[in-house]
DNA sequence: TTGAATTGTACAAACGTTTGCGCATTTAAA
DNA sequence: TTTAAATGCGCAAACGTTTGTACAATTCAA
């Protein structure tokens, strides 16, 4: 690399001292009463050499990196993406810049990720964490960085959040398998221990108890396309057959798919699907497929908006909110009343 | 925030130098023969302290920052996220971290991103470039920066790219078609200037000349789902329909679906479709896509093989190279001879 | 003419590391 | 014993910024 031009070669080619030239180019020359033709010189000159400022010196002593981190379980997964494009876009407007980092669904690569994204002095960090335990989140928090979960978060645990009503968006789902006839439901769901997916289950569960089922079926344990694809084909191996499934998210759903293609299972003919989760190619499947979209954009906002507010004015509320999901009814849950 | 732990706190409490614990917690305890003793010292005060090494402090005195930057146009394409997503899990394996950036497919953007990210003093950059202007990337690579180019590029401008052979993958798409029967081909376009753009186009037009065609529409000027569901819709206004659409690349393929759906316009009934690029969803759609899909993991892999060969060995070679894409023939062409 | 106010600029320390060099102290060899 | 080698560690400078303070020169009022 060419060795880099800093703002020692702009006081030697103006004839003016760092102090001057840095003031000037951070824009505190008024505040400092640097005079006209001087400040014209040194951005001239700055322009010339093509001089790059040294974030790291600044922040070495000033203590502000302007960065943010984002950790998301995994880019692959369009509602992921989604999310980081959103955020990555967002905090731009800020004057500040994102890292993601990318955990894999490995909480170990998630805790490696975070002590490398320290050393860089973040600001502040949003993380959709990828497993159960909070312990190394939360301490973060305490040590005063600003954190917010979204998406996925824990219960009883003084972290802010912005999530979707998982519970909400799982019952208004069964509801509506229900109230299409549908008795013999099963739901696939991911990781256990996960609050969301405890809450979807919990959704799940409380509207078919309602509805006086006690004989439904919960499998699966992995928010892997592998795990909708296996679980399917094992659902389909029983005696009695599920007339609708509920899968818990969007990759479940391709596993799903894959599975019911190959079984060469109609949808909603033989089986009525519903899943959680949005994505633009829903609507061009062989059966648009009828889903809980999370208000992703939303979510982001107000997890960017919560963040800054921390970083900004110092704001301590613990701030955990829900946002209503919305259920876009497509093609894929058929009325078999 | 809570003041941070640094290597003089734990000077302090271990009652040894700060260049001494600097040499422990680097690994070279052994090279500056420090005693047994003193290192367990020192690494069990830095556990207990929770130390957190500063990168940016390390960095102004090193000149290595162990970051590489990603540019891609846009995380919400799943062509880019799926780049990105790789890019991020094998740089990591290289000890190094990623900054992914998005330019939102707007020049300006990605010169903006740009600076900020050589403020972060970036050792290496991988990007999608997304205009057609290449100086503001050139003059980077001039002044020492490890730079590739991948997915798109610059013909004749000594810049290092891995790409696709996007005149091959357009070419045999073509030949498909028109081995399938069809004449009346039209091609949606992304934009025009992009190099991968061009050769797509070229390879599409050299197939129809040499089916002595020379009567087909090339439309379209982005790569955006609005220009594939714009100009399909354009395309069938016509008095001459077309009996097959190749869209050059999957946002266009997404317009376009969504374009034909409106028009309850049948694939491959009454219009064949092919498309550049894979995904997952392709095989679930009405119609599964025939695609041609390119080497992504691989594009990925080689390109930071250059990188780190660039940055570690100092290579100078201009490596440009273009891997094989590979057709995955469904169900989106109709044998109409 | 004097003194105060204003204007324009610079010194030097600090941020948290890394590292070339050098200095004790101990051990081993003669 | 004396001397040389080996062992263990620290000093201080440097990386590129920012900033509190200070100082000189000019302008202005009296």
């Amino acid at each position: 690399m060419a060795p880099k031009v800093n703002i020692n070669d702009i006081a030697l080619k103006t004839g003016l001292s760092i102090t001057t030239v840095s003031r000037v180019l951070n824009g505190k020359a008024e505040q400092y009463r640097i005079g006209k033709k001087s400040q014209q010189k040194i951005k001239e000159a700055a322009r010339e050499l093509n001089y790059i400022p040294n974030q790291y010196a600044a922040n070495l002593r000033t203590g502000k990196s302007n960065t943010i981190a984002l950790i998301v379980p995994s880019l692959n997964n369009p509602f992921f993406a989604g999310i980081a494009s959103k955020i990555n876009a967002e905090v731009r407007k800020f004057g500040y810049i994102t890292i993601i980092g990318d955990s894999d669904e490995n909480q170990e690569i998630e805790k490696i990720e975070l002590l490398q994204l320290m050393s860089r002095n973040i600001e502040g960090l949003i993380i959709v964490p990828c497993g159960n335990e909070w312990e190394h989140i939360k301490h973060l928090h305490d040590l005063g960085l600003p954190v917010i979960c979204i998406d996925r978060y824990f219960e009883n645990v003084d972290l802010p959040y912005v999530s979707t009503d998982n519970y909400e968006g799982a019952y208004s789902a069964t509801k509506y398998l229900l109230d299409h006839g549908h008795v013999s439901i099963a739901c696939i769901q991911g990781v256990q221990a996960a609050t969301p997916n405890k809450l979807r289950v919990q959704g799940f569960e409380d509207a078919m108890k309602e509805a006086g089922i006690t004989d439904y079926s919960i499998v699966g344990d992995d928010y892997s396309v592998q795990n909708g694809y296996l679980e399917t084909k094992l659902l389909f191996q029983h005696k009695t057959k599920p007339t609708a499934i509920f899968s818990l998210n969007n990759t479940i759903a391709m596993g799903c798919l894959k599975a019911l293609k190959e079984e060469k299972i109609k949808i909603p003919e033989d089986v009525s699907l519903i899943t959680f989760d949005d994505h633009p190619y829903l609507d061009f499947l062989a059966t648009p497929l009828t889903c809980i979209a999370q208000p992703v954009s939303d979510i982001s906002k107000i997890a960017i908006k919560f963040l800054f507010s921390r970083i900004n004015n110092n704001e301590k509320n613990i701030n955990q909110v829900l946002l209503k999901p919305k259920m876009k009814i497509k093609e894929s849950v058929r009325n078999i009343l």
